[in-house]
DNA sequence: ACTCCAGTTGAGAACGGTTCTCAACAGTGT
DNA sequence: ACACTGTTGAGAACCGTTCTCAACTGGAGT
């Protein structure tokens, strides 16, 4: 329940649609479904540089999966825009701001109640959230209490 | 509650740090203090052109303000990164996806319950989180049902 | 197999938001 | 008045992102 679909699951949602999946937007999704924590785009596009995918593609390809909704914009510990390949379903990341690694998790029945409440007293139509936690993974956590200083 | 706080009050910070509260400073907090909904950087700096406010200081001193924990940064219905000056207190914005209109909320007590849970299951020590709640908000409704169309 | 064709790709140029530079300026203390 | 420290802003530089457009790809039709 929190891996990422395989990339055979993510053509499937493609052929669906008519839309072609090619073998640049398989290493794309391959790069982001394959890595533990969030990655930017900046950071795709150098390491698939050398393996036969443009720039340009990335940034398009990246794109194209947010729209389908098969990659999260997430922001790490200093604000910098990540994306990471969410598991099957819907849910929300818990983000170390250290190395950014991501556990997913579903919050929906805690925001539930709040979004009704929400919508009883403000009359917006509510249609979205966006809820991310940070935190410092137990293995950066060690590594800081190893370091010698605060 | 849900009034941004007033120029002196801010000033009062500032000065508590030693930092001087020039009156560029004064005028960019005044921007978005005053503006009920959340604002871009470029608006603000567009919007401050001819008061003889440059756009680098602009820049430089809504760095500073989120710094101080002074302007919240936000995103829009598109995705466009914007700030909102956020009242006394802890809370939470309900933003409008379509004008941008910002209702402040405290769910705190929503995901208290939640995190405690998490640092349980994870290891991991939560700091901090990020919670924002998309709508539509009751006018931007009435617009769009006077309008004829979808 | 050949052609057709709509969609995709990528090198490089263009773009535009953000940051940097540095000389002028403002404020404070002596 | 003077020195000193921090701030400001016009413009240049920077760099992440988007655009251009010619080459390419793969599927459909014949
Ligand atoms: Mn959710
Ligand atoms: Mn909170
Ligand atoms: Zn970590
Ligand atoms: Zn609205």
């Amino acid at each position: 329940m929190t891996d990422p679909q395989p990339a055979h699951e993510i053509e499937a949602v493609f052929r669906q649609k008519g839309i072609p999946f090619t073998r640049q937007r398989r290493q794309i999704w391959d790069f982001f479904a394959g890595a533990d924590r969030a990655a930017t785009i900046t950071e795709a596009a150098d390491a698939l540089r050398g393996e036969g995918v443009g720039q340009a593609t990335v940034y398009r390809t990246v794109q194209l999966l947010s729209d389908l909704g098969l990659l999260a914009r997430v922001q790490d510990g200093r604000g910098e825009i990540c994306f990471i390949a969410p598991p099957i379903g819907h849910s929300h990341p818990l983000i170390c701001g250290v190395c950014r690694r991501v556990v997913r998790f579903d919050g929906d029945g805690d925001v539930a109640e709040l979004e009704a409440r929400l919508a009883e007293a403000t009359g917006f139509a509510i249609y979205g959230h966006h809820l991310e936690i940070y935190g410092i993974c137990p293995s950066c956590r060690a590594a800081k209490e190893g370091d010698h200083g605060e």
